[in-house]
DNA sequence: CCGAATCCCTGAGGATACTG
DNA sequence: CAGTATCCTCAGGGATTCGG
């Protein structure tokens, strides 16, 4: 099986929802990333993503329709469901790398921009965030 | 000033927001495309986007926000504003043509998948679709 | 001509609880 | 373990109207 992922590849601080370019979903980017080095459980990506299985459900439907990625149920004492990248949804990753290549050198000045122009919202906000398709 | 923007560049029965990717939000990838080749008035944006004139601005205002674009006003007699890229936003051509590239060849296949788990809406719609940022 | 203001509506996203 | 089933909120998107 795959090796496991790294708990911290996706920091919940990672101010990476203000880059502008979303693939599928909001969670779609992050789950083709997750499966990068191959099969993938789906309780390995509700941990990670740390969402509610409904979310990651509907997502995951999605890519699978898209043909994205490939679901395979594997009955037995405990059933397990496992997910992995079709060539067309690997084809995705360089989408995305250029997508988080292009992000690295203007993403401060992103940040700024919106700091600059929404002091509407609550003050002590640090900017939580998901952690979307541009993990690194 | 520029040369006039094809009236035909955006089709609006072009099946193109099944592309599963998104800049910034539904219009900002159109407009970046419209803006290609320089100088453009609020004017023709709007006529090219067949988008009225608030969600046309929110966009517009966003991608100001965000460093991609610049607004002019000149004022005058008949007053009238124009948008051009910077260099920040000229960088996004490039996202937005690969992502062109990318939809070329599964663009089919996407269209058929949706028609296949979708036969839940009406039956006799087109696909109708507002064109965004995959135009050609 | 270029918007701003208003109202409305749908749907993505999420919290929670339950099931084969 | 891997999902459904509900219910809810809120922001994106749009039609229409008004203003400088």
């Amino acid at each position: 099986m795959t090796k496991p992922l790294d708990p911290e590849m996706l920091d919940p601080l990672c101010p990476s929802d203000l880059v502008p370019f979303r693939v599928e979903d909001k969670w779609a980017g992050m789950i083709i990333q997750c499966l990068e080095d191959g099969l993938r459980r789906f309780s390995e990506l509700r941990a990670l993503l740390r969402n509610t299985s409904k979310v990651l459900t509907q997502s995951l439907r999605t890519l699978e329709r898209d043909g994205f990625i490939i679901r395979t149920v594997h009955a037995g004492p405990v059933r397990h469901v496992e997910y992995e990248l079709t060539s067309l949804g690997r084809s995705l990753l360089d989408l995305l790398d250029a997508a988080r290549t292009w992000a690295r050198a203007p993403l401060d000045e992103l940040i700024d921009a919106h700091e600059r122009h929404q002091p509407l919202t609550e003050p002590a906000n640090t900017t939580r965030c998901p952690r979307p398709d541009t993990s690194s």
